[in-house]
DNA sequence: TATATTTACGAACGGTCGGTCGTTTTGTAG
DNA sequence: CTACAAAACGACCGACCGTTCGTAAATATA
């Protein structure tokens, strides 16, 4: 347990920094970001942040497991409430959607911002980036294959398919919602997906009514 | 007809200008891209580019456009000599997955990088490129509306849904090569809407097989 | 030939960028 | 109170940014 206050308070101003840095990188970029911007923001000196961080890259780093964290804790978290199965891929989905609808971040998605930012520009926040996309994959594509395992899908159904569309429909629902209006679009983001694993499903009592 | 010299010679620069800028700017952005890098690579001069665009901001809507012709000649005008209905539809996420198999942009998609680094920067910019994701958009439910129309698909099909789900299947796949690798994810793209398409069809044998 | 006109250039500007450095402030420990 | 350590600051650096401006080269017209 840390008693030194000079460390809590050095914890707590790196923890707001990375808070608004992830909020700022949403609307700016990853890159495009400015350190003055954010410690502008923050009322801090820009010099301050080299204390946390040796350089731009290591702040982009630590902003990338910061939006991390906050994934796990307002989509995958929750969702794991969910029973296993056809229901927990729903809930994931369904727990995504409600994060972008809920506007916590002004840009939408951090992940999707941050990799069509770098998928082109190698270096280590790229692969960062690639790794985390990689987890998430793996992730969908197990909860894809527990719903096939639980027999709560067709024994058909391709995991890796069913993943590839969970995936494509969030990523397009960000894209879309400042376009064509953000309710029109997650609706049809919901709609999507459920009426696929609807028509996939053993059981379709066990899923939510289309609406 | 335009036989001054100095006017050809006007137009042959600026549209080797714009053609240099598409590509750098799906790997440096659309902002991120600096006009030193532009005019570096063609052997212009910085100051020069100012003859044609009067900031950087016209160069920008100028690129936009540019690559919307591009996108019109390679993929949207060879997907029309298919014939109307579900095999056109069919045509234009094939060519699609085609342009980025391709290659032809080291970024992956134009249009997909610049979205996504815009869409929370209010500005003349970003209203251009949501205008070119509307027109995009019904497009697709365009060519899905006429698919059931013509009675290709079951007459129960909504052309919306199925023009969200051939745009999200499209945008995930740029999004992914760079990570799971180029072969895997372009047929999974490919399958993941063929297979599709086939459960909605009245007429299976007028689309491919799925491979 | 002389005169416009258009394209392209080099030099320079103010401003912002990421980053460095020495110093001050804030808190701990003897 | 003194000595020390961590955090935060202000001033400054060279590099690059978008942009302006006066000028030279190329091409047309007379």
């Amino acid at each position: 347990m840390t008693r030194d206050g000079r460390l809590l308070r050095g914890e707590r101003t790196r923890s707001a920094v990375l808070e608004q840095a992830l909020v700022l990188a949403t609307v700016s970029g990853l890159d495009g970001l400015s350190l003055s911007q954010v410690a502008d923001a923050l009322g801090v000196s820009k010099s301050g942040l080299f204390a946390h961080w040796r350089s731009k890259e290591a702040l982009q780093l630590a902003v990338i497991d910061q939006a991390r964290v906050q994934w796990t804790d307002r989509v995958i978290r929750p969702a794991l409430t969910a029973p296993a199965g056809v229901r927990r891929l729903w809930a994931v989905h369904d727990r995504r959607i409600a994060f972008y609808e809920a506007r916590v971040l002004p840009g939408g998605c951090f992940f999707a911002n941050a990799h069509f930012e770098f998928n082109a520009r190698p270096g280590p926040v790229r692969d960062r980036l690639a790794a985390q996309q990689t987890d998430w994959m793996t992730f969908l594509t197990g909860l894809a294959s527990d719903a096939v395992a639980l027999g709560d899908l067709r024994p058909d159904a391709d995991p890796a398919t069913l993943a590839y569309q969970t995936e494509a429909v969030g990523i397009c629902a960000v894209m879309q919602a400042s376009v064509l209006g953000p309710e029109t679009t997650y609706r049809q983001a919901r709609r999507a997906l459920l009426g696929h694993l609807r028509a996939i499903t053993t059981d379709p009592t066990i899923l939510p009514e289309l609406s």
